[in-house]
RNA sequence: GGAGAGAUGCUCGAGUGGUUGAAGAGGCACGCCUGGAAAGCGUGUAUACGCCAAAAGUGUAUCGCGGGUUCGAAUCCCGCUCUCUCCGCCA
């Protein structure tokens, strides 16, 4: 969420920022400057107050010592007056704090400088593309008919024992998961990313402090006995780590990795946008997490973006990608770009990755500081990317390389298969 | 799951009602000392919010979390969470 220091000392600028991002902000600002008026009023007369009773209860320890009983008596009731006043004050002090929250959470963060205007996924702008199309017969199959055809994806055997968008990988359906997820680590590590395995469910903190909660809860599946939520990505686990947390300036850049399931319940979706492994309950990801200081945080997120790209290009993909407009970003980042594979049976681009740089908005909720050597604390910036989410991957790879003879495997990902082909 | 013990600052650790934001030790930073280092000596070393144009300063809150008793709580009471020990179960 946004500080309440730019909301105060910069309103106008915040307004018109939003704007791009489709969000009318005038009415809540506002109201946020009232309730933070209100808010400081109060915490400056309760300071004074209790300042008060402090002095008197401190005095009466003194006077009780001496004897001068009637004067400890008198200090004792104005203790009592001055508490039952300053009760309804902190009452209000509390009152209006809670109501400032309430409204921070509901404001997206401010969008980078460079994120253009636009009001869908058709005004986001590609910022560059390569690999090669292939050139596919009339005939070829889409991931899901080859993957029945090869035997390496069940999804009905899913719906048996789950339900929809949980499939059941076979075979060298399993072998390639396999593949893809050490490699994709394997590729992390040596780009200097620390490999952590986290937990595949989270509290509802943790759920807050990367903005699942509280808006989003319905996107998550929820253990309800035990109020815990099945993480939608690793990046919930991983950036909480850091939650409550204050750096040391030479422990920056934090660079993670880690793979996990990911869970989403992706409520609303149907057609073809979610055939075979277009979108699924349950999927794969390595996903990668920075955290660093501010005025290094675009030098990192154009980092992460170049990451990402060694890894479509090693698995020999047609990509592009996306500079995500206004109106198509999500709520809590600042800048996004995404990356897309083209799936040639389908022909249609799928989103593989997203890497966002998410500035202090994470970092305000989740308390990520670190302390600069002349010993001030400020927020981190936080980013995360999918290094890569799977399925799409899989449905891009099964397609793009099917022959007469089977699935070709990309040279890079072969040492990690242990086939060449899937047939 | 059952029984017991505990949770204090960067760390260890004292503290059972009255200037205790918190003794003491260690660590760390800076200074002095030294040819250099060690030792020694000195100083400093939490976070959030408020007041102040800002700094300096100052007020308030915080001793796991939340509530209560009291003029006053790290200290007493209640609830919760977590950790440790023993037992049970178990990949």
């Amino acid at each position: 969420m946004l500080t309440l220091k730019v909301i105060n000392e910069n309103s106008e600028e915040v307004i018109r920022k939003l704007a791009k991002k489709r969000f009318d902000a005038e009415e809540i600002i506002n109201q946020i400057v009232a309730l933070d008026e209100k808010r400081r009023s109060a915490q400056t007369l309760l300071d004074s107050q209790l300042s008060e009773v402090n002095a008197l209860s401190r005095s009466i320890g003194g006077l009780m010592k001496e004897g001068r009983k009637a004067e400890a008596e008198t200090a004792r009731q104005q203790v009592t007056e001055l508490k039952e006043l300053a009760k309804t004050n902190e009452a209000g002090l509390r009152d209006a704090e809670a109501a400032i929250q309430d409204l921070l959470v509901t404001i997206p963060n401010l969008p980078h400088d460079s994120v253009p205007e636009g009001k869908s996924a058709e005004d986001n702008l590609i910022e560059r593309s390569g690999g090669n199309m292939p050139q596919l017969p009339s005939d070829a199959l889409p991931h899901w008919e080859l993957a029945k055809k090869y035997d390496l994806i069940d999804f009905e055997l899913g719906v048996k024992i789950t339900g929809a968008g949980f499939p059941v990988y076979k075979a060298k359906g399993c072998r390639l998961q396999r593949a893809l997820i050490n490699f994709f680590l394997d590729n992390a590590r040596e780009a200097g990313f620390v490999e952590i395995q986290p937990p595949y469910v989270v509290n509802a903190a943790s759920g807050f402090g990367t903005g699942q909660l509280p808006d989003k809860e319905g996107q998550m599946y929820h253990v309800g006995l035990d109020d815990l939520y099945l993480i939608p990505t690793a990046e919930v686990p991983v950036t909480n780590l850091y939650r409550d947390v204050i750096l040391d300036e030479k422990d920056l850049p934090v660079k993670n990795t880690a793979y996990s399931a990911c869970f989403r319940r992706e409520a609303g979706s149907y057609g073809k946008d979610v055939r075979g492994l277009n979108r699924l309950h349950q999927f794969d990801k390595v996903e990668i997490v920075c955290i660093d200081k501010p005025e290094n945080s675009y030098q990192r997120l154009e980092e992460m973006v170049r990451y990402v790209q060694t890894l479509v290009e090693k698995l020999e993909l047609p990509w592009r990608i996306l500079r995500l407009c206004g109106g198509d970003m999500g709520f809590t980042s600042a800048l996004t770009f995404d990356f897309e594979v083209f799936s040639a049976a389908q022909q249609r681009w799928l989103e593989v990755s997203s890497v966002s740089n998410f500035e202090s908005y994470q970092a305000n909720r989740l308390k990520c500081r670190y302390r600069s050597e002349d010993r001030k604390t400020q927020l981190c910036h936080t980013l995360n990317g999918s290094a890569l989410a799977l399925p799409r991957i899989v449905a891009a790879l099964l397609e793009n390389n099917q022959t007469p003879g089977g699935i070709k495997i990309p040279t890079a990902l072969v040492p990690y298969t242990g086939f060449e082909m899937i047939d």
